[in-house]
DNA sequence: CATCGAACTATCCAAAAGGATAGGGCGGTG
DNA sequence: CACCGCCCTATCCTTTTGGATAGTTCGATG
């Protein structure tokens, strides 16, 4: 999906190209979390890392503390509006690459953010000893995003659910009215609420909002 | 608040005694966050840390590879129920220290943590450099959780919403009808629609199911 | 005391969700 | 072929949400 940009290592725009440790801006709303990461990720001398916890803030710093060779964003970040916020980074960051990091591993979340110009994608649940690789991967102008997620992953938690009822879940999760999700699934609005139905039963949901609660709980979507 | 256990540095019980490096029990999801952090607590050598993703693999590994100093459970986890994870932790570790290690950093839901018994209370919200001597603090057998959140905070991402819309969004993310948060709350059902439509309005939402997920993602329940 | 904001209530209405029941199409398998 | 599981649709109906508008109570503040 989407062959765009296959290598780049970073010419043009505001990015970086010179020599010296590669230069990553790191955002996260969760300090624990990113000065962990940062920490990990800095500690063998060859990245050097800003942080930042909101989207507004990692824009504003693009200038005084720029130029980046790689940005990674959360996605549940404020500011962020799922990828609303990237392509606003993006517009910010010229040419360097960013990167989504996010709890949400689903297949369909990862496709999107790759078809919406993502350099990359990690999941919060990818090895830590995976992400150095990651990001170098990414600084070099490739894309990176994990293959074995998109095709198996499932099984684990799968609460018995079947591909539809998942998709329609996804809808609901994202606070989509049965129509809606009905318009994006190209089906009939009943059969959506079907689906809605027998997804909550086997959740245990009393209802959609419940269904979706517990679906983020179990990490389901 | 629940003067229990004032101090006592984990004699009796499971818990462990004797000399050398404490040694720590943590849970988490992602494993990229507990591996950073994990990383991060034992690159002084004065922590031995153990991870696990989910509850229940954290129960079992109380056996094999207990005992444990202190215990740290993410609230948000596959088999947590909120506190209800903790209090199965609790009966499974005996007297060893179990604290919370948590997105959400809500007053109530830290005083009610504390309230159930929690040792601790982490908001990954907090410094990473904090977090080392909160550890150590709770390991030596003192109950840590952060005061200045506890008074003042609120304001951040508090989104305008008045006392009482957050006892409604509270009851919107447990799946409630509007009917049975009126009656939990003691109100008509129409005032719970109005503080639904304001709450909402606040949070951006579409619809209820919306605003529980903006809430959700937000730590603001 | 007048005013203001918050919290709450009342009515009325339209739209959406929830649920029950009855079926059709389709691929795989005994 | 008969059967089953999954997926889809239709029709009816009840309940719940969502929304607009208007008004009350109460405490705080000028």
């Amino acid at each position: 999906m989407t062959s765009r940009r296959e290598s780049d290592p970073g010419q043009g725009g505001t990015a970086r190209t010179g020599g010296g440790p590669s230069r990553l801006l790191l955002a996260d709303d969760h300090s624990l979390v990113r000065e962990t990461i940062a920490a990990f990720l800095s500690s063998d001398g060859s990245l050097e890392i800003h942080c930042e916890g909101t989207l507004d803030a990692a824009i504003a710093a693009l200038g005084p503390h720029g130029p980046f060779d790689l940005i990674l964003l959360d996605l549940n970040m404020p500011g962020m509006n799922g990828l609303d916020g990237m392509a606003r980074m993006q517009k910010a960051a010229g040419a360097t690459p960013v990167g989504i990091l996010s709890a949400n591993a689903r297949p369909d979340t990862i496709q999107s953010a790759i078809a919406a110009g993502a350099r990359g994608y990690l999941p919060k649940s990818m090895p830590a000893k995976s992400l150095s690789a990651a990001v170098r991967f990414m600084i070099s102008g490739e894309i990176y995003f994990p293959y074995n997620l998109l095709q198996d992953n499932q099984g684990e938690d799968d609460a018995g659910l079947r591909p539809r009822e998942r998709e329609v879940l996804q809808g609901l999760a994202e606070g989509l009215s049965n129509r809606e999700i009905a318009d994006r699934l190209h089906l009939q609005e009943v059969t959506v609420k079907l689906h809605v139905k027998t997804l909550s039963r086997k959740l245990n949901a009393r209802n959609r909002t419940h269904a979706a609660m517990i679906a983020r709980d179990n990490g389901l979507i």
